[in-house]
DNA sequence: GCCAACGTTGGC
DNA sequence: GCCAACGTTGGC
């Protein structure tokens, strides 16, 4: 069992969202960078993902979600209309790939991006580094417990 | 909307 | 294989 972050803009796709989709969870389309492609490759069913809310005020984590099927190959790649176009990906020769993930909690208390930089515990974030972009990131045990202690969540 | 930081692309 | 240019991310 690992745990993960990944990164949504609620706009666009929101934790509720998620949780609207009920048992059937979503596919996580969309991911265009290798390191997080990599990253999703190596998630399990089962495993913990807390749910980032970026480019939003303000951004912070809204909850846990959980991987339901593991990596397989994203189709909007191959999709000329989709926003997440990319034509050197076919369904052939994919390219790149997406997990599924359903809802599994939303915190009571949202977690702001103040309050963790707040932590010394999660100081080794990969989120909270200078100029961190990557939208999948690993997280240890130990800062997911936090996180979800923080959130209010009880064990 | 600004802009720093970063990943990717492509010319050489 | 270098690196400048470009596009994107995402906090503010």
């Amino acid at each position: 069992m690992h745990y993960w972050l990944m990164k949504t803009e609620p706009d666009v796709f929101s934790l509720d969202d998620l949780k609207a989709r009920g048992a059937r969870g979503e596919c996580w389309n969309g991911v265009r960078n290798y390191q997080a492609r990599n990253y999703m490759r190596q998630m399990q069913v089962g495993d913990g993902v807390l749910c980032y809310h970026s480019n939003c005020a303000p951004p912070g984590v809204a909850g846990v979600m959980r991987v339901s099927r593991v990596a397989y190959a994203d189709p909007t790649a191959w999709d000329a209309a989709s926003p997440y176009a990319d034509p050197r990906s076919t369904p052939a020769k994919p390219l790149w790939d997406m997990v599924d993930v359903v809802w599994v909690e939303t915190f009571p208390r949202y977690v702001n991006l103040d309050t963790l930089r707040g932590e010394a515990a999660l100081a080794g974030m990969q989120i909270l580094q200078r100029g961190n972009r990557l939208s999948v990131t690993p997280v240890s045990d130990a800062q997911f417990r936090h996180i979800r202690a923080l959130g209010g969540t009880r064990a």
